[in-house]
DNA sequence: CAGAGGCTATCGATCGATCGATCGAACGTC
DNA sequence: GACGTTCGATCGATCGATCGATAGCCTCTG
């Protein structure tokens, strides 16, 4: 069989949590989607809960390892910084769905549950304050609350994922590209604006998220 | 009384709509966070959905009431754009639920209940569109994509609701100071910062809002 | 002024529908 | 005949919503 009914299962609940979310989503929806009955869904996974946080937990380490990939080696903190940037938007756009489910449904997961996520999520933010703080302390960027301004750049590039539309004007690559030089800017970066390496970024998307970028 | 029961539906359906979700609120834990029946509830309200589009009708307007207000007479369109988002960031952090409701939700609402509220919306993002088409054709914002980088600010601003504490290091002034500062930047702002009229911005909102900021 | 009548606010009980989940049985393949 | 897969039927629980009834209060009337 081309797809099996395990990865079936999968992807139809990642469109259907991410369109009518979680409790707007019930077993029947998903056994339509993925074209079983509800009784066979239960052969492919737990609960509902243990699919939602399933999901979750692929789709984060998926973006920890790209995001490692990408800005392994460490160096410039700029380029580092722009390489995130540039990485999770494309990740956002052409997987919007997958993203919106790990943005919006942690909350329903229960505590057991969501301490692994929760975990997996701080790893890759992590990366983000490294970059940032590397480059305050080497005065390449100037910027009065790191922290905070962390936070406001990683919610501008994950609103990607709830606007974005291939059909829209821009490219990918644009977007990527202008999303890297908002988050400069915003940063005080002072050095000239290096051009973030958006092949390397566009292959280990291709080759994590399985479609052509 | 203090409160009628009407506000107390309103308020009890904001909080747990913010923090379970429409759908993952029942209508007995609504009753129960009124401290009604679930049968008195629905003297106060029609359905369960009419209850989330009236709660949203009601947020959108309080938000454009006061950017309308904030933003009367026009002006210098760097003072414009920098108390949209003062303003925009105070409220996102003095109402978070409600904030949140209207921006994770709007899915659920059948198209005849949505098409109002997304008006709304779209009334509102206008202001920030002729902030910064006004400061781009006027040359004091250097930015390559306008539309783009408007939904880009916006969701950096909306964020906020999903992380800000008020137990934390920053204070609401400086919050949004700094957010002020992060668009600015990010629209490559040639002008000295203008300071936001944070005053008239805490003013309003305390008004709108009804807490004191 | 007594009380009849209506209006607002509230509730316990309950409706049919749908929820997540499980069962035992049947299918095909090795 | 053992195993991986699939399903119809069905479980108890919960869902959103409605019912008729009750209690308090205001107004109009005789």
């Amino acid at each position: 069989m081309a797809v099996s009914s395990r990865e079936r299962v999968h992807a139809a609940a990642v469109k259907l949590f991410a369109t009518k979310g979680f409790h707007g989503t019930g077993i029947r929806d998903l056994a339509q989607e993925a074209e079983l009955s509800s009784a066979s869904l239960y052969h492919y996974m737990g609960t509902k809960e243990d699919l939602l946080a399933e999901i979750m937990r692929t789709a984060l380490n998926r973006l920890l390892d790209a995001a490692r990939e990408a800005t392994a080696g460490g160096g410039d903190p700029v380029h580092r910084l722009r390489t995130l940037v540039a990485l999770h938007v494309l990740a956002h756009a052409v997987g919007p769905a997958e993203t919106r489910v790990v943005d919006n449904e942690v909350d329903v997961l229960s505590p057991a549950a969501r301490e692994p996520v929760v975990a997996l999520r701080d790893a890759y933010e992590r990366l983000w304050a490294s970059a940032i703080d590397d480059g305050v302390a080497a005065g390449v960027f100037r910027v009065e609350h790191p922290a905070v301004t962390r936070l406001a750049l990683l919610e501008m590039c994950s609103g990607v994922a709830r606007w974005y539309s291939p059909l829209g004007p821009l490219a990918l690559d644009e977007l990527a590209e202008h999303y890297a030089e908002l988050a400069s800017r915003a940063l005080g970066c002072t050095s000239a604006p290096g051009v973030a390496d958006l092949r390397r970024c566009r292959e280990i998307v291709a080759k994590e998220w399985g479609v052509s970028v």
